[in-house]
RNA sequence: GGGCGAAUAGCUCAGGUGGCUAGAGCGCCUGCCUUACAAGCAGGAGGUCGGGGGUUCAAGUCCCUCUUCGCCCA
């Protein structure tokens, strides 16, 4: 088959593409006989618009699948979407203007499930025209009701393991949402805020004191003041009683060394609850519980005079009646971080209400120690694991007061409230829907109602690995405990990487993967972490798709070194262009050359011949232990400076004499099998990544010789061929011939004027080792001959042209 | 405040276990349309490797310290 001119990215794109699916080329088949490798796709949320940091981190771990499958391994490669949950929720809501709690139920979650499929069809097409080599009759969403099966055994099991319960406790509470949240799902935003100072009258009329607070409205919740232990100023206070300013309740003033002496006045309210501080100071003093906000961030009847009111109402009432009373000291504007809901950026209030929650505190250890069987790459992010379980303060709430999510297989007994659950052999079940399997286990109530709660999104995302195995199905794949790989990005350590260790260690008593790929941020032209609100046209990868391949898309997000951050900007997409074009062009000139050749044949290689094949073996060496440590980038280096300098600038033009002299059949057809040997080599270590140009000169030049369906189920190249003598040589035989480039670029002249002659000195016992390339050196240089002489050190000098 | 990472040519970045004149691509300069490619080829200029100490025969690389930036967590 003959190459055309020019490389018409666009069409070539779209037929391998066709052409992969049309021949079920990526198909997992368990029956191969072939080593496992599993990967265990993190299904990304459906919510809104694709960007680059998607595409960034997804073609890297695709590269490493299609690196295994050409290794041999038999490569399980699903996609996935985690389309449950409150990301879905908001985005339906946003993108139809509905409100969820102004319809039924029923008609919400249809709408949800409407729009999450209309997403994830522009996510599968984007993905499509990326060139993934994922098997999409593996495809699973979170909200499929055979994963919601799974994710309710993962229930029933932990509840029966006693690992799983339900109280009444302070929850981190999101307004907006009006759910509860739990501490991975939240972020720490800057925010301008205020330091008032308030007054507390002592009880016994002695004076008052001053109290710093950002949070005034919280007054009415106040439940005791503090003060550090060691502070001078405040100890004597300790045991007094002070009057909450405008509510006139006394409180006692207590002392504990988490106070923070520098900060504020030095002494502080505790509120229920204005910070996880106030949570631990009520329990250890068991203070009283005073809530004062209500699940829609209005203050309630607890808050006197504030009721009614939203907490920045409550704010500035309170404050103006302080100053008419004289209690307040002015203030300080300050900037200080305010826990908020990720999804919306609602700061959070702490409220006490029934909450499920996983027990996780008394397992950070255990847990700790699985984060260090798993492999890292790269190794620094396992610490973030590390920290961020020692760090936990909160057991894992797993109960989201929302609609569009896998319900809690739970009834509740009407009469003794007993908690009922589903039968295992009934799952999935949604209690609302159903009927409950049986009467009160206690009591012999039928009198049940049903929990209205879904679960957290993550008690099902968490699964993947499990959900990956059909852990518990009739038809549950074996060998995929662990998996053997995980990709992801670094933001979600805390949450995916966390929750799925977790479930792992709970239901397998194992890591679920034995590698875990960390992959970094696309950064926008000024880099920033690109996200949704901040697209720009760049950022749109259905734009740069538009006016780039996507191999050059591809080629870009491969060229960065695994785990850190890359700027990405459309002129970094040309490096990616200059190659493609470059690969074809050298292809098309070299099957030009190929006719006659016999891939059976044995030919006596030229030194320059097994030198070309030795530089690919220690390409191929190189690139292999890159990917092997998931360094793609490696590979991409490492083989394209083999092909544009070595194979491209040196081995091309030397061979070129003898590939155009018919009349040398032996020199010939030596110069046609290194050739081939090099350029399908090298075609190979790049079409991981370069996927759709490799695939297109593949099927027009080599698959007549190789036989395979496609180079991406073909095997990755070997390391088995090496000529030390030829490599070293030949590395130091280029010297002369760019000593006769230089010679000509300095005089302007073409490189196909012809020299008088070379003058070349080198050790005696090199000599003979450099004269073997002669034929070649020649032909390269065009000189009319060399003379050879002994010498101390290689040294090569021109005599004339002509 | 703690942790992690980064700082190398004008720009974007490579430089495991310390070892010859520190590399690439882009950009720049000078040539060359060489029987694949001008989206190319050849040649060249350009860096006290963030600052300061230290270990060593030898430090971009190891240790300490400081500065700046990013991320994660309080």
């Amino acid at each position: 088959m003959s190459l055309p001119k020019r490389y018409d990215a666009d069409q070539s794109e779209t037929r391998w593409q066709n052409y992969w699916e049309e021949q079920d080329v990526f198909r997992f088949r368990p029956g191969s006989g072939k080593p496992l490798y599993t990967i265990d796709t993190p299904p990304p949320t459906v919510s809104g618009m694709i960007h680059m940091g998607h595409v960034f981190s997804y073609v890297q771990a695709e590269a490493v699948a299609r690196y295994h499958r050409m290794r041999g391994e038999e490569v399980f490669y699903p996609f996935c979407f985690d389309d449950n949950g409150l990301p879905s929720e908001r985005f339906t809501e946003q993108q139809k203007g509905v409100k969820a709690r102004e319809m039924s139920r029923r008609e919400f979650v249809e709408l949800c499930l409407e729009m999450t499929k209309e997403a994830e069809k522009s996510f599968r097409d984007l993905w499509t025209r990326m060139g993934f080599s994922c098997d999409w009759s593996l495809l699973y969403t979170t909200i499929d009701p055979w994963v919601q099966r799974l994710a309710q055994r993962s229930f029933l099991l932990l509840y029966d393991q006693g690992r799983i319960y339900r109280t009444k406790a302070p929850t981190l509470w999101c307004p907006e949402c009006m759910t509860a949240v739990a501490q991975a799902e939240t972020e720490d935003r800057e925010m301008p805020s205020r330091f008032y100072d308030l007054l507390f009258p002592l009880a016994d009329g002695s004076g008052s004191i001053p109290i710093a607070t950002t949070r005034p409205e919280l007054l009415p919740a106040c439940v005791s003041i503090f003060v550090n232990p060691a502070d001078e100023r405040f100890g004597h206070l300790v045991g007094e009683r002070a009057l909450v300013p405008l509510f006139d309740r006394e409180v006692e003033i207590r002392q504990d060394p988490r106070v923070d002496m520098e900060k504020g006045s030095g002494i502080v309210m505790c509120c229920t609850f204005g910070d996880t501080t106030d949570i631990d100071w009520w329990r250890e003093f068991d203070l009283d519980l005073r809530i004062v906000i209500d699940g829609d961030g209005r203050m309630n009847d607890e808050a006197g005079f504030l009721e009614g009111m939203d907490l920045m109402q409550g704010r500035r009432e309170t404050v103006s009646r302080l100053e008419e009373e004289g209690l307040l000291e002015g203030g300080e504007e300050i900037a200080h971080p305010v826990n908020v809901h990720e999804r919306c950026g609602t700061p959070l209030e702490y409220l006490v209400n029934r909450q499920w929650f996983i027990g996780v505190l008394d397992m950070k250890e255990e847990l700790i120690r699985r984060g260090r069987e798993v492999n890292w790459y790269p190794p620094h992010f396992r610490v973030r694991l590390t920290h961020w379980i020692e760090n936990l303060k909160w057991d894992w709430c797993i109960s989201r007061q929302k609609y569009f999510g896998v319900p809690f297989p739970v009834w509740f007994c009407d009469q003794c409230d007993q908690v009922v659950l589903a039968g295992a052999e009934d799952l999935p079940v949604d209690p609302l829907d159903g009927q409950p399997p049986r009467g009160c286990p206690s009591c012999g109530s039928k009198e049940l109602r049903p929990e209205a709660d879904v679960m957290d999104t993550w008690m099902t995302s968490s699964l993947t690995p499990l959900i990956n195995a059909r852990w518990g199905e009739k038809d549950q794949r074996e060998g995929f405990v662990p998996m053997s790989m995980r990709p992801q990005a670094h933001d979600i350590i805390r949450t995916w990487a966390f929750y799925t260790v977790t479930k792992s260690h709970l239901h397998t008593e194992s890591v679920p993967w034995r590698d875990l790929m960390i992959s970094g941020h696309a950064l926008n032209p000024s880099r920033e972490k690109m996200s949704k609100s901040k697209g720009n046209v760049a950022g749109d990868p259905l734009v740069a798709l538009q006016q780039y391949s996507a191999d050059e898309l591809r080629y870009w997000a491969c060229r960065s070194k695994l785990g850190s951050d890359v700027m990405f900007s459309e002129d970094i997409l040309g490096d990616g262009r200059r190659l493609v074009t470059k690969l074809f062009n050298a292809t098309r000139f070299a099957s030009s050359r190929l006719d006659g050749y016999d891939p059976e044949a044995d030919p006596d290689l030229a030194p320059f011949d097994r030198w070309i094949l030795s530089r690919l073996t220690e390409t191929v060496r190189a690139a292999t232990e890159g990917f092997d440590r998931y360094e793609y980038s490696v590979c991409m280096r490492e083989s394209e400076d083999f092909f544009w300098h070595d194979l491209c600038d040196n081995y091309l033009e030397i061979a070129k004499g003898r590939l155009y002299d018919e009349g040398d059949h032996r020199g010939r057809s030596a110069a046609q099998h290194a050739l081939y040997r090099a350029l399908y080599g090298v075609m190979r270590l790049m079409a991981p990544v370069l996927v759709h140009v490799t695939e297109e000169l593949y099927q027009a030049v080599f698959r007549d010789y190789e036989g395979h369906v496609s180079i991406h189920v073909g095997p990755w190249p070997e390391t088995d061929y090496m000529f030390e003598r030829a490599l070293r040589y030949g590395n130091d035989c280029l010297e002369i011939v760019e000593e006769a480039r230089r010679y000509k670029s300095e005089n302007s002249l073409s490189m196909a004027t012809p020299l008088t002659a070379l003058r070349v000195e080198a050790p005696a016992d090199d000599l003979e080792g450099y004269r073997n390339f002669e034929p070649d050196l020649l032909n390269v240089t065009r000189a009319e001959r060399i003379e050879w002489a002994e010498g101390p050190e290689l040294s090569v000098s021109v005599e004339g042209h002509g």
